[in-house]
DNA sequence: ATGCCCCGTTCTTTTTTTCGCAACACTCAG
DNA sequence: CTGAGTGTTGCGAAAAAAAGAACGGGGCAT
């Protein structure tokens, strides 16, 4: 559903994301021609040019960047009240765009939409994985209703929902030496190799911190930017990975490989954090998400 | 400045405020058969019927007011967006819409309006001086950025920007006996006939309150929903009558007609309001009035 | 330096959308 | 019943948007 009538809208909105004219065009299924029209006409209305004109394509000007900015917000305000709309008809229908860290793919949140949907069948989603500066441009963009990150710096633009606390585990292979231990100290997780997540993920800032300030010095074997990556890697031999609690598997193991919390006096910890655009009025199923999702996050 | 591509959205609310599609059709300078169609056909793509259709015309239903509503916020909000662009460009122009109580009309906007625009030239304005609840209404229904009224009772959807401390005065003649003294008491003004505002005026609740718990006589000889009317008649007789402080030619005769505080122990005291519709971002040049207008109601 | 590729743009023609006009159907008040 | 108000529909005219082909120009690799 787009309506119709804000079809220019939605030009401007895929020529600003396709950097171009003409792949713009190829986009939204018209020639280019006609495209280059409609962003002509708009801008001579507005008495200002929204993009520069370059030889590899277009880029928003000042005035471009409001502008978009006004018509994302407009794009994603019908949508929810497209959805109240319906919301009055009876039908409990929509969709709630997520971005979110990679912890959050490994089971919080393929099962807390499992339990959601079987709640709420009408309500569909799309949940966009990627590393903390992508949540918050999907954020920005109107891609994303909700952002869930670890360790993000607060923003200007962003209104921070809810906060949880979240420590660091090790994860390691289900017959692990290690996993003997209720809980690990940094110092026995680096008698063995280290599996290191990389710059792009949340937790590498922490541990950089910590060895910095401690003498210990870890063995790195490899470094990733895929979780999935790390788990894989450590389930078939003695490496130790870190992760925050909430992506890991403690106190079970799944697919040959488990989890124990670190227990280190002055650890720094970092908050996962559920964010949104400030000043969006969000979609009542994102609303809905939302309380269920703190209900989750807040029981462990 | 209205945007061609919003041209729809401007004919739903058009029939919204008409009531009619035909009065609505006029309104816009086209035939009710083009107009019919466009709300048909957008009815049609939202799946839901916007209007009611009535023998006396169209009246909203529940979906038309939360489009409706989308629509004047979105047409707001674009306005806002073609300032900022302005103001880009070096050109400090716009409009701000201020709808408020009668008091501000006497002097307080008048003068700050004037020396506002020597400062910022571009700047245009719209007043509309109405009572209490149609000042809600202007602001639910995006006529006006600013509201300011007296003795207005606090609504979830609105936001309240700031308040003044308002004492009442007595008007009178500038030659009334009362005038020699510095404040007056309500025991005193009752030497002389009233002339009251009606209900539909901010302060006189208060009056009435007032002299319910007192065991005074007043003696009404004019009730009038009009201060200047008020203002008008005091001026050739007796007769002391009320007003706000800021609406009150205080420490000076304008007109013949001059205004003394009532010293009164316990005399409830209404704050006067400045607010906005909850959630909307106004625009710059409504936020610099703002400021202009909270200096000039404070320093009293 | 030069050819080449991708870019935005313009012109003209074709298609789609919107509009105006007149007529129709309906409801409510006198 | 009548009359004046309403929303609505069919059809031809007008306007807006899109398509298709061609032009001009700026960067990049050869």
């Amino acid at each position: 559903m787009s309506l119709q009538y804000l079809r220019v809208f939605a030009y401007i909105d895929e020529v600003a994301r396709a950097g171009s004219i003409r792949k713009a065009a190829e986009a939204l299924f018209i020639t280019p021609s006609a495209l280059d029209r409609r962003v002509q006409d708009l801008e001579k209305e507005l008495g200002t040019e929204l993009f520069e004109r370059h030889a590899r394509g277009m880029r928003l000007t000042a005035a471009g960047e409001l502008f978009l900015h006004h018509v994302r917000a407009q794009r994603a305000d019908f949508e929810r009240i497209h959805g109240e709309i319906e919301h009055l008809k009876g039908l409990r229908r929509g969709t709630v765009a997520i971005a979110a860290s990679q912890a959050l793919a490994f089971s919080v949140l393929p099962e807390l939409l499992n339990r959601f949907r079987r709640a709420n069948p009408g309500i569909g989603f799309k949940v966009r994985i990627c590393d903390r500066q992508a949540v918050v441009a999907a954020l920005r963009s109107f891609d994303a209703d909700l952002g869930v990150v670890y360790n993000v710096q607060p923003s200007a633009d962003l209104t921070t929902l809810f906060q949880v606390e979240q420590r660091l585990c090790a994860v390691m292979a289900a017959k692990h030496p290690l996993v003997a231990q209720e809980t690990v100290k940094m110092r026995d997780c680096l008698q063995y190799p280290l599996a290191m997540p990389d710059r792009s993920l949340g937790g590498r800032a922490l541990l950089e911190g910590f060895f910095a300030r401690s003498s210990l010095k870890p063995k790195v074997v490899l470094e990733s930017n895929s979780f999935e990556m790390l788990r894989n890697y450590v389930r078939s031999n003695d490496a130790v990975s870190f992760q925050i609690q909430v992506g890991t598997p403690l106190a079970r193991a799944q697919d040959g490989v488990t989890a124990r919390l670190i227990e280190e006096r002055a650890f720094p910890r970092q908050p996962l954090t559920v964010a949104q655009l400030k000043g969006r009025h969000l979609p009542q199923p994102a609303l809905r998400f939302l309380t269920a999702l703190r209900e989750v996050l807040e029981e462990t």
